[in-house]
DNA sequence: TCAAAAGTGTTATCATTACACCCATGG
DNA sequence: CCATGGGTGTAATGATAACACTTTTGA
């Protein structure tokens, strides 16, 4: 079966940049070993051609999960890569898509397409198929921005976390050489205020930590009171 | 001639959202009423398909420029919106892109494709084509987030300007109602630390203002050590 | 009673806000 | 000498950074 078109078409994949955390550990991210030429074996982000009765978020869930075996993760569009030369197959544009998970939550498993699968540390990467070496390091970037004024990551905790792990997942994403100030790092995330206590622990042979959870509502009301206040002052960007 | 593919490809297209401001006015953007089917005689972004030798941003520039007049512009991609219902005519996805101008500096002329080419204020605005009222949404966001912590828009002032001119643009910008307190502008920009002082109005009615160029150098300077702070100190963000 | 990790006090410094006021110019 | 913007002083309050210290637990 053939598709005819009056004019020729660029052929539209997704990729999918996704990063694990397990406590304490480095960022990874989520690789297959390609089975099909082009670059047959070499290593390369998970996505596919995107079919014409679904949308991008979609295509890009179905393939990630088709080669990874990775499921139910929330996945936000990163950048589109559209330079004629990136594919050396002819001219295929790529939407990718980026998301931050839970290692011990996403167990992998290789598939058909792929002839492995595999958690990296984004310290030691392989060289990459394609262009995504450069699609990872945008990633890379956009993460470690994203950071820096959106609560990102509870969803990488459990439910009930401490401050201690919040921390050690910050210092996880941005990399940190030296570890960041405790009294600081606490002081600033309560005065958020989008921490609700919930507890303590039980059983540790130390001080019993107090346990946190994210509290969703209370974030979203300060993200629109956050706005109104934005307006009204005005800027103070940050450079 | 007919170009034929072993599966169905969607069609894709770019659009541009560029934002216009002149001094003193209100925030306005660049739409053409189109010429053909589909939505002919409404009111759209620019935009067109994709061909197979540019790149996205070439096509981007060149469908402006066809359909406008307007070139010479910074585009930056803005989202991929590939909804499969977004166009009558089937599959097609769009990447968009969008840019701040100066109103002055761009003078428009309609073309072939389109009937006619306008500035509208972003207050009032017609009904648009396809999901580009969505789209144009998106972009206001994005633009009124940019301006917060990036020095976003010193390409729309002359290249030497006064700090009430820069007011007023971030005034125009973020849509505010109540002007923002000017000693604290003041303040802000200039510990910023990336204006320089070269000179002063003359022949003024008034009190000559000093006048200001921005100090692109100086600006690079402070964005790579301020991301190295960043990377030290760990996390300040905003909600 | 000790190790281990949690959690707190405090101070100096800097940034932000709000308001009122003074300054330089051409007409 | 006044209208018109341009430009500054200042004080209260709040945020940030740095460092050392205390607390609570199980073994």
């Amino acid at each position: 079966m053939a598709y005819t078109y009056d004019y020729p078409r660029p052929a539209l994949t997704v990729d999918c940049v996704i990063f694990g955390l397990g406590e304490g550990s480095r960022l990874k991210v989520l690789l297959i070993q390609r089975g099909h030429e082009p670059f047959r074996g070499c290593w390369a982000l998970p996505g596919g051609f995107v079919q014409m009765e679904e949308t991008l978020e979609e295509a890009a869930l179905r393939e990630l999960e088709e080669e990874t075996g990775v499921a139910n993760v929330f996945i936000e569009q990163l950048y589109t890569f559209g330079d004629p030369e990136r594919d050396p197959r002819g001219r295929v544009v790529s939407v990718a898509y980026f998301a931050l998970v839970n290692l011990a939550e996403h167990p992998v498993q290789a598939s058909s397409d792929a002839k492995n699968v595999q958690w990296f540390e984004i310290e030691q990467l392989p060289s990459l198929a394609f262009d995504h070496n450069y699609i990872l390091q945008i990633a890379i970037n956009r993460l470690r921005s994203k950071v820096r004024y959106q609560p990102i990551g509870f969803e990488l905790l459990p439910e009930q976390f401490t401050l201690t792990q919040l921390q050690n997942l910050y210092e996880a994403i941005l990399g940190v050489k030296e570890p960041l100030n405790k009294r600081n790092f606490r002081t600033r995330i309560l005065k958020m205020g989008v921490l609700k206590e919930v507890g303590k622990q039980e059983g540790v042979a130390h001080r019993p930590a107090k346990l946190y959870s994210f509290d969703k509502e209370r974030y979203e009301q300060l993200a629109r009171e956050r706005y109104e206040d934005l307006i009204k002052r005005g800027v103070d960007f940050e450079i």
